[in-house]
DNA sequence: AAAAAAAGTGAAGCAAGTTTCACAAATTTA
DNA sequence: TAAATTTGTGAAACTTGCTTCACTTTTTTT
């Protein structure tokens, strides 16, 4: 007769894997891709090397798990601050702010799904990540446009600098020699940085042309 | 007596060096770090792998010196722009502008000296290069801010916003799925976006904090 | 409890790319 | 031009890290 998993190893393997993605996350928070190999991920997982391999066909499958995995949570919490109840400046504040706390808690871990570098299959997946992110952005600056609340703009390059914008404000300080400046005062720049940004009235463009005024 | 190099020879030495740097310039241009292996550097250079190693210790001091030699020139450029007389706002956009512009005709090479990661020699002077990058803006910034032209805010946060803004607007069109809107107006949307997040007045707080008008 | 199947191990295989080195070619000195 | 020195070559050694596989251990079936 065929195999049949009892439950309690069908509860094991589960939980083996789960303990994989949950290493690999970790192990990226701490110091990105680079720190994340294989026999890393198997040691602090518990298991062999070629463990991993039943579990996950190659290590770029592992990543595109966790990635999604972190993104789809990511984007959830998002989407949820902006479908509440609220000025558009308020939900688009909300989320900036959400999301940046969210970020300095693991630097690494945001970098590495927005932004660091990995094999084409990786990189793959996390063009469809990013669609997801900037469109939870989209949505909200979309409304603030359309009622008239924000001024006129792209509000896909908009979504695209808002996240490139606390990625490099919040990234910049992973780099071990900066000094951590205060985290409640960083989020906060970042929140007005992008709120008037998108919400601002447009400055006069005359100003921008204008030669000085001599003295 | 002691070997002396004739001037001919210097100069094809200095020749050759010139041309590793180039080639390797011209290769991360095409497709970041990842395509300047040492072998297609020598290849590009019409020069043997080991050659390379009579003027470059390694691999990570060739990248350093391609990645200092940038951003010096970029940095010289800026500053230049910068420095111009006009109001904070006229030069502040011209720099980003200007910036955006020659980041377009070479995304790779822009993002690989602003972001993405490398061996730690040279993630070490990429963060010098930045702190030159953003210590230009922070100029402008500030005298922006002194002057009374923009409000009051973090110079340091918003030059790292800067930078982020437009990284993620210009680098995201590499990806080669992302159809290329037109050039100008990404330029004028990303100027746009900058400009108003620095130079608009602070949309009023209420708007952010206050419940949905209830209907 | 024995047989069959699956899960787990970790050392060896493999791939990609940097660095070295014995040797060849070119350049300078005498 | 011969000897000495530097520059250039490219194949081989080395490094790092993913992946495989023959074998052991555990689990399930009979």
């Amino acid at each position: 007769m065929a195999y049949q998993r009892s439950t309690l190893m069908q509860e094991r393997l589960a939980d083996n894997r789960q303990r994989i993605v949950l290493a690999a996350r970790g192990l990226i928070a701490r110091g990105g891709f680079r720190e994340a190999s294989i026999t890393a991920v198997a040691a602090a997982a518990g298991l062999s090397t070629g463990a991993i391999y039943r579990y996950f066909p190659s290590k770029a499958d592992l990543f595109v798990e966790v990635l999604s995995d972190a993104v789809r949570r990511e984007c959830a919490i998002l989407r949820e601050l902006i479908a509440r109840p609220g000025t558009a400046s308020a939900r688009l504040c909300a989320a900036v702010e959400s999301f940046a706390k969210r970020a300095l808690e693991g630097p690494h871990l945001a970098y590495a799904f927005i932004a660091e570098p990995a094999d084409p299959e990786v990189e793959a997946a996390r063009i469809l990540c990013r669609q997801e992110f900037s469109d939870v952005f989209k949505t909200v600056l979309a409304e603030g446009v359309a009622s008239g609340e924000f001024p006129k703009q792209s509000v896909e390059v908009a979504a695209a600098c808002i996240v490139g914008a606390f990625t490099e404000a919040l990234v910049r300080p992973v780099a071990p020699t900066t000094r951590r400046v205060d985290d409640r005062k960083l989020v906060a720049a970042i929140v007005d940085f992008c709120h008037r940004a998108v919400a601002g009235p447009s400055p006069p463009v005359a100003a921008r042309r204008a030669p000085p005024p001599r003295v």
